[in-house]
RNA sequence: GCCCCUUUAGCUCAUUGGUAGAGCGCUCCCUUGGUAAGGGCGAGGUACCGGGUCCGAUUCCCGGAAGGGGCUCCA
């Protein structure tokens, strides 16, 4: 095996069967996407299976006589290389690209159809050059921004998280508690695309795993309601809120506003409730994002001593500051409706406060402790009174509006993209702050703002930016005014790297624009992405958000990146996922160098659906050595020349071979590729018995069915396949064979089995043409010995007839 | 708590409103001049359980069980 792997490496990398850019070339585009990797250490299994089932969609658009576009390229920036740094004194930069050149030596020998021409890494400052050029763009239009808020914090990073990185209150990357800190940050605007985000789901419904799609509509979370705005006493200003049952208006009893909203300190300045209040606020401070996710704690809160006045009604309603409002959320600030919230009533309940039933809906919240979120007839609503909830819902809204004081409001889940990170290793953001002008970007013409030296850096954690540290690369003038200014010390969030990779692929080289929409458009949108569901939520949605801004901006045609997604399964190890601490990790290089590169990408590629995960355990590369033996093995029994004709082959063996050649491009287009193996293994079989048992090695059908196998095990078991190839006689590259054509004449079954039955049991089969009328099969049946004698005499009621396949006939 | 998916041979999975299949594993036989291998034969199924529709359900519908996944103070 190693043999013939060491034989046809040089051969492929003479003949690059996979260069995509070739002027002359005019075949037909398809654009085929591996996720990109993060270059920390060599290759693992996860690679192995992302690779091994996006190159039979590549290698099989070849063979299928497109143009194929499977570029490849490194996702560099990134804590890793900082870590190393940190660690071992180990300079970022050679680290990513020694791990960079280890990765590619691999990628080589797994024999990946990668285009090598397009490679990139994203820490080039070639490409994130581009970063900062689009940042500058987004900055123009309003898309970028600074503002200071509560941010997510992670204190082991010691950096600033997006919402999307923090999972279940805990830092994505390191698992930590994340807290909360009040900083000055910068921001994408992707609340603005949140609308287009979700309607254009309709595209991809269909294309990517529905699992996806649900979870990006659940974290983008548009809500339907209303804003009410409500005066507070001794206050010019109304407050408002938004709530999305503004038909209970008639049930609000109190009014909260979140405790760490600018809003609550303002409200509590001044009141008796100021010293409780500013006490309440500490503590609220203090807690993690994971204590605050825990529904069922108790609820804590402040009277504020205040009050607010109902728009409808009139009527005067405590304020209370608590945690359990959300500052960032519709407007920080709510009314609650106790009967109908559950929250509300929890809160309720623990402060004695009153509990107003306006929407009938079985027992009395204030007696069962549960909030009835039901539909049913309003009372104790005024106008509302007798209406249901849609057109008590539109009652109020037309009472509100008249009356000047609240209207239809839409609220999202999704906050805006947090991107400045207190990190070295990425792209700086190309802004400087001027004492004199503010902030100020730095013109088009200076980019890229490249990354200082780490060299003399302090790259430890600590909270502030390292590049605080280099202070030449700091201090600079300002492009306004000239005067002395200061660089932007943070960098980006390494998602903007792959929020738009995908496009730079169709012009990698190009250093006047990051990339020329004529190319673009020649090989945009991507047709098959590849990768792991882990990515569901943040990347893909940032990289839908990326296309639509540049859409926007007339450089983009399609407002969506990748037509047709594939999530594939992990590789586990007994059941659950390998770690070196836990022991079960089953490394790479270790199965390729026993089994052999072919051997494992079949393994992997036929353990499953793509979309399952594999367990080692379960699987057996051996067996798949043995079957690409006994493959190889048919290619040299066939006795034939290359260039026989089949046609006057064994008739048997060509029906099999165009079957399978036809089944497994199905199963291929439909991503099953697991089936497309089991059809080329029962083409295996079949030629094996015809060689032996059969027609014979010379017959000219053993040739087609053993060319065949070869160029069907070319999509995921490359070398056994280019070796048959040339054991077959031919030149390489079998990869650019072509996939056989299909005969459908060779596909018609000459006769089919009948199943005949009586009151739905098999009582006989008879053999008939497919074709057969309807008329002459029930007579054919009616006739079989087995049906009379299951019949013993009796009569005939009815008689089903499916033809060619089934007769059932109901006795009397 | 809410929502979604899955359940077919020992294992991993195909398939189908009408005969339930493949690979691996296993049994046995042949080969011993392809041999840390090769060829062949075979066993193995109440298609999770219970109801319904239908001439006929593993497939469609309803309910349940088991396993997996997602969301969860977002007003």
């Amino acid at each position: 095996m190693a043999a013939i792997q060491e034989r046809w490496l040089p051969v492929w990398d003479e003949l690059a069967p996979f260069r995509s850019g070739r002027p002359d070339d005019d075949r037909p585009t398809k654009y085929v996407l591996d996720m990109f990797p993060y270059p920390s250490g060599d290759l693992h299994m996860g690679h192995a299976e992302a690779y091994a089932l996006g190159d039979v969609v590549a290698r099989y658009w070849v063979q299928r006589g497109f143009n194929v576009m499977h570029p490849i390229g490194w996702d560099a920036f990134g804590l890793p290389a900082e870590n190393a740094a940190i660690k071992r004194g180990e300079d970022p930069v050679r680290w990513t690209y020694e791990n960079i050149a280890q990765q590619k030596s691999s990628m080589r020998r797994y024999a990946c159809s990668f285009d090598w021409d397009r490679v990139f890494n994203t820490c080039d400052p070639e490409y994130y050059r581009w970063n900062q050029w689009f940042f500058l763009r987004m900055f123009e239009r309003g898309l970028a921004y600074r503002k200071d808020s509560n941010v997510n914090w992670c204190p082991n990073c010691q950096t600033v998280l997006a919402n999307e990185q923090v999972v279940g209150g805990l830092c994505e990357r390191c698992d930590t508690a994340v807290t909360k800190k009040k900083l000055t940050q910068w921001y994408l605007r992707i609340t603005d695309y949140a609308d287009r985000l979700l309607d254009d789901m309709q595209q991809l419904e269909g294309a990517w795993p529905e699992k996806v799609l649900l979870m990006q509509k659940n974290w983008i979370g548009r809500s339907v309601g209303a804003e009410v705005q409500f005066a507070i006493e001794g206050r010019d200003e109304p407050v408002t809120v938004y709530t999305t049952r503004p038909d209970t208006l008639y049930g609000a009893t109190f009014f909260v506003v979140a405790a760490d909203s600018d809003l609550a300190s303002e409200l509590a300045a001044g009141t008796p409730a100021e010293a409780e209040f500013t006490a309440y606020l500490e503590k609220v401070k203090n807690e993690s994002e994971l204590d605050r996710l825990d529904a069922s704690r108790a609820k804590t809160g402040v009277d504020l001593q205040l009050h607010a006045i109902n728009p409808v009604n009139g009527e005067r309603i405590p304020v209370w500051a608590s945690d359990y409002v959300l500052a960032d959320y519709g407007t920080g600030a709510i009314m609650a409706v106790p009967a109908h919230d559950q929250r509300d009533l929890d809160f309720a309940l623990t402060f004695g406060l009153p509990v107003r039933v306006v929407v009938e809906a079985g027992e009395d919240p204030a007696v069962t402790g549960v909030a009835t979120a039901d539909d049913g007839p309003h009372v104790n609503s005024g106008p509302l009174d007798g209406l249901d909830k849609a057109d008590a819902i539109d009652r109020i809204v037309d009472i509100l509006r008249e009356r000047g004081t609240g209207e239809p409001a839409v609220n999202y889940r999704l906050r805006d993209w947090l991107i400045s990170r207190q990190r070295y290793w990425g792209t700086p953001i190309p802004i400087v702050h001027c004492p004199a002008c503010g902030e100020v970007p730095v013109p088009d013409d200076e980019l890229p703002v490249r990354l200082p030296p780490a060299e003399g850096l302090d790259l430890k954690p600590k909270g502030t930016s390292p590049l605080g540290g280099a202070v030449d690369w700091v201090h600079t003038d300002c492009p306004r005014c000239g005067g002395p200014a200061l660089r932007d010390t943070d960098t980006m969030d390494t998602f903007v790297d792959s929020s738009w990779y995908y496009l730079r692929y169709a012009d990698p080289q190009n250093d006047e624009e990051a990339f020329d929409p004529e190319k673009v458009r020649r090989w945009l949108p991507v047709d098959q992405y590849v990768g792991g569901v882990t990515h569901a939520i943040l990347h893909l949605l940032y990289s839908r958000f990326f296309t639509k801004v540049l859409h926007d901006m007339g450089m983009l045609d399609f407002t969506e990146p990748f037509t047709r997604l594939l999530n594939q399964g992990m590789v586990v190890m007994d059941g659950s996922a390998m770690s070196k601490s836990r022991g079960n990790l089953v490394r790479l290089s270790d199965e390729l160098a026993v089994h052999g590169v072919d051997a494992i990408r079949l393994t992997l590629v036929f353990a499953g659906p793509p979309e399952d995960d594999i367990d080692w355990a379960d699987v057996s590369p051996a067996g798949s050595k043995k079957f690409l033996a006994r493959a190889w093995r048919l290619s040299g029994d066939v006795t034939s020349a290359p260039g026989a004709d089949p046609t006057t082959g064994d008739v048997e063996l060509r029906k099999a071979t165009h079957r399978a050649v036809h089944d497994s491009a199905v199963a291929v287009e439909s991503l099953r590729f697991n089936v497309a193996i089991a059809r080329a293994m029962e083409l295996v079989n079949a030629t094996r018995k015809a060689i032996d048992s059969g027609c014979g090695p010379a017959d000219p059908a053993v040739r087609e069915a053993v060319e065949a196998v070869a160029v069907m095990l070319s999509v995921v078991a490359p070398y056994t396949a280019e070796d048959m190839w040339s054991r077959l006689g031919h030149e390489p590259c079998v990869a650019l064979a072509g996939w056989p054509d299909v005969d459908p004449a060779l596909l018609v079954e000459e006769s089919v089995i009948c199943v005949v039955q009586v009151a739905g049991k098999v009582r006989d089969r008879i053999e008939v043409p497919p074709t057969i009328s309807e008329d002459e099969l029930r007579e054919r049946a009616l006739a079989a010995p087995g049906l009379v004698k299951a019949l013993e005499g009796r009569g005939i009621r009815t008689v089903i007839v499916r033809a060619p396949k089934l007769v059932n006939v109901v006795p009397a």
